[in-house]
DNA sequence: ACTAAAATCCTACTTTCGTAGGATGTCAAA
DNA sequence: TTTGACATCCTACGAAAGTAGGATTTTAGT
């Protein structure tokens, strides 16, 4: 929110900036209206740019929201494993955990993220922003 | 290509007639200058915003077309929704299709992303980033 | 028109995943 | 001390997922 406002302000300042600018080129270009416009049009331009460029990426990036999953330490892992393609099998290896244990975990995780796959679980745990 | 030439030149025709209504309200609004900048980079920033948008969008459509080498469209279409956690008779459900096709269309995209399970390819599809 | 790729469907089979329902041990808070 | 969450492991079963090896029909390119 803070960054959102911090951004913004910028924006206007350099709006400002710019008119401010236009008038000093009033004088300073004088009859020269054609460079002027080309000058001005430009700049409005790039800051045309700059605004949508600023809009897509937050876009992007909107979901911020990090909710505290009720998931351990553990099923966390688990879940990140899950998610870079692993099987059960894999991810006790690489735990040093018995695969039976490892189904235990995927069993909580599917519960209490409220899925019925593990592919659904990791499509939550992404939007949760918790892998 | 074509579509991008046609685009391209839609684009070059808009600017042309941008100054040619800055020419013609040079005249037209005589001695506002304030007005005529105002308008003159009020149009030249959503021109801005429409070229870097249509740059972002093909920035987009790019990667789209690198994934239409190797993963055909209804199979991308299936990778998405295996993304999105549905199972394969969902799947065959929203694509009006049975299941043992998605089956099909799955071992494919296995095939092609180099996958073992579902969840590698899914991980896969989104480091390539055709998800 | 011919051809290659895509899309559709199938049977039969193996493997992996997920559930149900336990048991045991640890460790921290009430 | 009791309670509860966490972590570990198990058997047995059913449900998905994935493989192998077909077949047919559309569709798009040369």
């Amino acid at each position: 929110m803070k960054k959102t406002i911090l951004i913004f302000g910028s924006l206007c300042a350099v709006i400002l900036l710019l008119f401010q600018f236009e008038q000093w080129s009033l004088f300073a270009l004088g009859g020269s209206e054609n460079l002027y416009v080309i000058i001005t049009g430009t700049l409005f331009l790039i800051l045309g740019m700059l605004i949508s460029r600023h809009f897509y990426i937050k876009k992007e990036t909107r979901k911020r929201q990090v909710q505290k999953s009720s998931l351990s330490d553990q099923e966390l892992r688990v879940l990140n494993l899950m998610a870079n393609g692993h099987s059960n099998k894999e991810i006790a290896e690489q735990l040093f955990i018995a695969e039976t244990t490892v189904k235990s975990h995927v069993s909580k995780i599917l519960l209490k993220l409220d899925a019925r796959r593990r592919t659904e679980a990791i499509r939550i745990g992404r939007d949760l922003e918790i892998i």
